[in-house]
DNA sequence: CAAACTTTTCAAAGCGCTTTGGATAGCGCT
DNA sequence: AGCGCTATCCAAAGCGCTTTGAAAAGTTTG
């Protein structure tokens, strides 16, 4: 059923059933009534692809992330982020176009996108350091809002953060507080952006108590599980281990908090752990208690609040970059306390 | 840059242009480097809506994921699963499509993609019992893969699945043949099919060995880590606990280990512990030693297969309903040992 | 060299929709 | 009745591509 046989089982043009169907006024209450009964009784919906053909518009939205090399996998907070956005792009009436790609590839997937105009804007997952697709979606004039930031860029884009210097700067102060001196780092990958700042955040903290950096007790590297239980077990056979750890995600915690248990150290006592909590909905931090100290912010929250930013701004509700910083709360969980008297 | 412009910058009719840059016979080798070559200098990509429109084919393909009451969330099992069906979809000249909808909305997102013309097949995740699904893709006429299998339909449907009960019948052998007793099923979802079908092979090993089945010890849930934690301390602050768990998912094995260390119990001596693994890149079972004793199978080779065989049906190279049975492997690991002797 | 092919190229129709510019009908006026 | 409106409706063009049916060019033949 298309709108030609819809508009003859009706006797009526085209025009008037596509403006009944689109809201547009120029088609009397009765008429439209009439129009819609009838579209619906033979369930009629239009082809997308003519639509969006004839007015250049997709009602989608671009999503491609990295796998390859060293991105082999789709990070679960990816998951989280997409479910929050998606909710948003039912309400909107878009739809998600997703492209894995590898990193070669990537810049070729952008402009194929544009031009064989598959999306009316694009997200941008894991700003890295000078990111160069900022620079590429502006020269193409492909509408897109960065989750997370990109340093070293100078130019204006929308964006929506999480102050992830503040976080790990507060995370490290907590941990000071309580005595801990030796406090491990165990953060993303050093080119991602977010990985940079909360390295600052950190290292501003450890700076304002004249507390020495030590490149032993501080990894870069992909936040998964058994990452961050190698990690652990690498930091705690060093002569002096930290009596601290702080990560950059609860999937590298859970790693972290098996290494400290299998290496026969209690958590919150010899060693404490704190991390950054994105909120996931499969890996909570804990139902009543907080398994982790974290600083947290829901990725799923962020997934709705950057969808709406970008379909307002394709929508030209709103003109110009915008951009939004959320803060990350701290939460107290049993897996900190006081540091361990040296012996 | 449309067809249009490019067949006038190379003095030729949009009909061999396009006929050279779809690889048709009718266009001399000649003519054709000529126009490739204009086209790629030009960078060229035709408007992928208009060739569908024009084609008929869409050349994506849909994948839509259930949220809301139940499944507010992503399983992580998606991520891995997309990422493995993407490097296909990639090298097929693929697109994905993803919906994430409400339970409510499903059946009529279904016919919305077939309607509107926006997919040209789907892959149908997580398999009720009696799923309605199926025959509501038959009679849309829309092509599909089941990723699993739905129990209690008689049609003939195209479908993916691990050998679920073989799978958790083996595991629950192994721990009887540790001389365990007292085990727990931690499951997912009754209503899934994989579920009832693992549950299906526990308890026929049980029932092997005239073990009484005991749904105090049996549970049915989402997959989650807290889920996992929660089970694990009900069951354990039973009267006679169990001295085996055999659960759904890594992400809620996590949980049981904790459940179980956090209970003073040390797991693979007081507790053994068994868990259906789906190679999640990011939650690996250990790198080295695997944490867990596990029934393994890849999720991510799951991906790649199914989104082979949709293709292969969509291109008419196969016809009719084709499946593929996968066996899931018994690896040992730091998990499991033989049953404590009674007190 | 013309006839009979084969190869190469093209004009035009069509995919299903939106939208412009125009026609028609209905209405209250004078 | 005739005018000027506005409220409705419509025919046709156009979005960028593929593909059919036919023409033009090139190649073999007798």
């Amino acid at each position: 059923m298309n709108l030609k046989g819809l508009s003859q089982i009706l006797g009526m043009s085209q025009t008037t059933v596509s403006r009944a169907l689109n809201g547009y006024p120029e088609v009397s209450e009765k008429t439209r009534k009439k129009i819609l009964a009838v579209a619906a009784e033979h369930n009629y919906s239009p082809n997308v692809r003519a639509k969006s053909l004839a007015t250049g518009r997709t009602n989608t939205i671009g999503h491609v992330i990295l796998t390859g090399d060293r991105h082999q996998m789709i990070n679960p907070i990816f998951g989280d982020f997409i479910a929050g956005a998606g909710e948003v792009y039912s309400a909107e009436n878009y739809e998600i176009a997703l492209s894995i790609v590898k990193e070669a590839d990537e810049e070729k997937t952008y402009r194929a996108l544009k031009t064989r105009g598959t999306v009316d804007g694009v997200v941008l997952h894991g700003p890295k350091m000078n990111d160069t697709r900022i620079g590429l979606l502006q020269e193409l004039g492909l509408p897109f809002v960065v989750h997370g930031r990109a340093s070293g860029i100078a130019s204006d884009y929308s964006w929506l953060d999480v102050n992830n210097t503040r976080a790990f700067q507060r995370a490290t102060e907590f941990l000071i507080d309580l005595g801990h001196r030796r406090i491990a780092l165990f953060n993303g990958f050093e080119g991602m952006d977010f990985a940079h700042r909360r390295r600052l955040g950190y290292e501003k903290a450890l700076q304002a108590q004249d507390i020495r950096l030590d490149p032993a007790i501080m990894r870069s590297e992909e936040m998964s599980d058994s990452n961050g239980y190698a990690a652990t077990q690498d930091v705690l056979s060093l002569p002096n281990p930290p009596t601290a750890i702080l990560t950059s995600s609860i999937i590298s915690a859970f790693g972290v908090r098996r290494a400290v248990q299998d290496h026969g150290l209690e958590v919150g006592r010899d060693v404490s752990i704190i991390t950054y909590d994105d909120g996931l909905s499969y890996l909570a931090n804990g139902v009543d208690v907080p398994i982790f100290t974290a600083t947290r912010s829901s990725v799923r929250e962020a997934g709705q609040l950057l969808s709406q930013m970008l379909i307002d701004q394709i929508n030209g509700d709103v003109t110009g970059p915008q951009s939004k910083l959320l803060e990350a709360e701290l939460t107290v969980g049993q897996s900190t306390g006081p540091a361990p008297s040296p012996k």
